[in-house]
DNA sequence: ACAGCAGTTCGACCTTTATCGAACTGCTGT
DNA sequence: ACAGCAGTTCGATAAAGGTCGAACTGCTGT
């Protein structure tokens, strides 16, 4: 028998404007949006950089709620992308101007 | 004798990205921005709306500390307004994509 | 001087959030 | 089957944040 794992991403006209910018304010989440924004398909090993597993997952699901991220289960990793698309959709511009400092 | 009440508006260059989005993250906060957008020079009592006193003051200060707000003391009053210039300057686009939703 | 108004401060309360170790689940290669 | 790896869940803890009434400060008009 087989397990499926569930993992809920919010449609794009369900994303909320103050979850996303809350999901944005922590400097560990925004650091992880910036690593994302610059290479595609990063798996959780990739983000954490020493900090513990279980605190990253807590923010991974903070940003997956919120509709930061989607996760793409292959085998044993979790691939990790911003939904830079969506976001676009629903918020223009917004991600762009988050991710221009630096 | 004089007493100045002194409101310590952060400059420009101290303006930190989380904080600012972390203040535009709450659904009261980013109401009152929205109202301030729409017209400036508004006093407290016009940004109320009904809620206690001292829910709302615990709300400008969290706004005036993350750069969002500046205050004016006129007398009696206390003329708020949005220091969009220097947030447009310190974070280009991200005022306009917050605001720009409905 | 004083009444009244605008807004802040204080203190209490409760909810949310961040952090982390330990135990767990599920896949992979051998 | 099983060891090992990737990531999640659980539970505890501590800190931050939102809400509100009551008391306070400082200005204004009379």
């Amino acid at each position: 028998m087989s397990k499926v794992k569930i993992v809920t991403h919010p449609q794009v006209q369900d994303l909320e404007l103050t979850k996303v910018l809350h999901a944005l304010s922590d400097p560990v989440r925004l650091e992880l949006v910036r690593m994302l924004a610059a290479q595609r398909d990063l798996p959780c090993s990739a983000l954490c950089l020493g900090r513990p597993k279980s605190s990253m997952s807590h923010h991974f699901k903070t940003m997956i709620n919120a509709g930061l991220l989607r996760v793409d289960v292959a085998g044993n990793v979790h691939l990790n992308n911003l939904r830079l698309d969506d976001l676009e959709s629903r918020f223009p511009g917004l991600m762009a101007a988050v991710l221009e400092p630096r």
